[in-house]
DNA sequence: TAGGCCATCTGGTCCT
DNA sequence: AGGACCAGATGGCCTA
């Protein structure tokens, strides 16, 4: 049975996934082997790496490829290159290779998962138990390049609600909550921002930008309800977020999607007082560069003139910080908050 | 239980 | 031939 498992391709793939046949160790394929031992998914990977091998004869190697041709039987021959036929031999070196190409396929997407933990580390956000997802990563080290690149363009002091909703376009609603905690905003900055009157409303609400008409559509919040106190909120001032951004896009629109940061980097020695002399294209190349010691508490707009953070409405992201690698950045973004 | 996220396998394509 | 890259498929885990 198990040799015409091996002459029948055919039958190869889903033997390959509901077999757990015992694998001989031997050669490079135990060498293989070890190296899947290694990953998480052990069992999962000898389940599926184990396929058809258990009675491989190695005899078989000093057979050559072309030798059978002439056993096709009666068939009639077909014009094109021949088809070489799967010896055993062949099959046992092409399931090498299927191996040794999924060995490189895990390392390489360790290395891009490791490339995206890098990012996490240096986006505004970044929780030990509450890992940003890929995506979402991907998308706030967008808003992050928008928003710094919108920075470095204006020379102007950023509004912090337009900073904050920058970096939450188009996040889902943990991932907003979660960026909102690492930059400890609270509603009641959040309402001063937007000075809006009847912030008594939302004393005692977490922070949600979910009220953006294009976030609302995306995800049908309750917040986003009319009457709702985001439906309030979105008819109370998000005028200079609309119009610095071009309106309310919708997030996935190929609009703005066509949108790019706009590269304007300001050179340092510039004296004007709306120009002052920018360093953040030289603070990325630090990524790894140890923490600032006392960054922890960073916090932007926590003593500013817009009434700041209150130490009772922080919340409790304890697990959560901004991230020292690029401290200097944060400097500068917190300067202009206190300025 | 459905949906989101993820890791892994797999076959195809392109390049060296 | 072999490696890199990619996208689809699949199954596991977790959460609302």
């Amino acid at each position: 049975m198990l040799t015409r498992l091996f002459t029948d391709p055919s039958l190869l793939p889903d033997v390959q996934k509901y077999t757990g046949w015992a694998e001989d160790s031997e050669g490079d394929e135990a060498k293989i082997k070890d190296e899947d031992a290694e990953g998480p998914d052990d069992l999962d990977s000898s389940r599926t790496h184990s396929e058809h091998a258990g009675d491989d004869d190695e005899d078989d190697e000093g057979e050559e490829d072309e030798d059978c041709e002439d056993t096709e039987g009666d068939r009639p021959k077909k014009r094109g290159p021949k088809k070489r036929k799967m010896t055993q031999a062949r099959i046992e070196r092409s399931r090498l290779r299927r191996i040794k190409a999924n060995a490189r396929e895990r390392t390489r997407m360790h290395d891009l998962n490791s490339a995206l933990d890098n990012l996490r580390k240096v986006v505004p956000c970044y929780s030990k138990t509450q890992k940003l997802s890929k995506i979402e990563t991907l998308r706030l080290a967008k808003n992050y390049i928008w928003a710094l690149s919108e920075i470095l363009r204006s020379g102007k002091r950023p509004d912090l609600v337009s900073y904050v909703q920058t970096l939450c376009k188009g996040l889902s609603q943990p991932t907003t909550n979660l960026v909102a905690g690492c930059l400890q905003l609270n509603s009641r900055n959040f309402l001063t921002e937007q000075q809006c009157q009847d912030g008594a409303r939302y004393a005692s609400g977490s922070f949600s930008v979910h009220s953006y008409p294009y976030q609302c559509a995306r995800l049908s919040s309750p917040h986003c309800q009319p009457g709702s106190n985001s439906h309030a909120m979105r008819t109370h001032g998000y005028c200079s977020y609309d119009s610095l951004y071009g309106g309310s896009p919708e997030y996935n629109s190929p609009e703005y999607e066509a949108l790019s940061p706009p590269l304007c980097v300001k050179h340092a020695g510039s004296t004007s007082p709306e120009e002052k002399p920018y360093h953040y294209s030289m603070h990325y190349t630090g990524l790894a560069a140890p923490r600032a010691p006392g960054a922890h508490n960073l916090v932007f707009g926590s003593s500013g003139p817009r009434g700041g953070i209150h130490s009772e409405n922080v919340l409790p992201y304890h697990d959560m910080h901004l991230h020292h690698e690029r401290a200097p950045v944060y400097d500068e973004l917190n300067a202009f908050f206190h300025n």
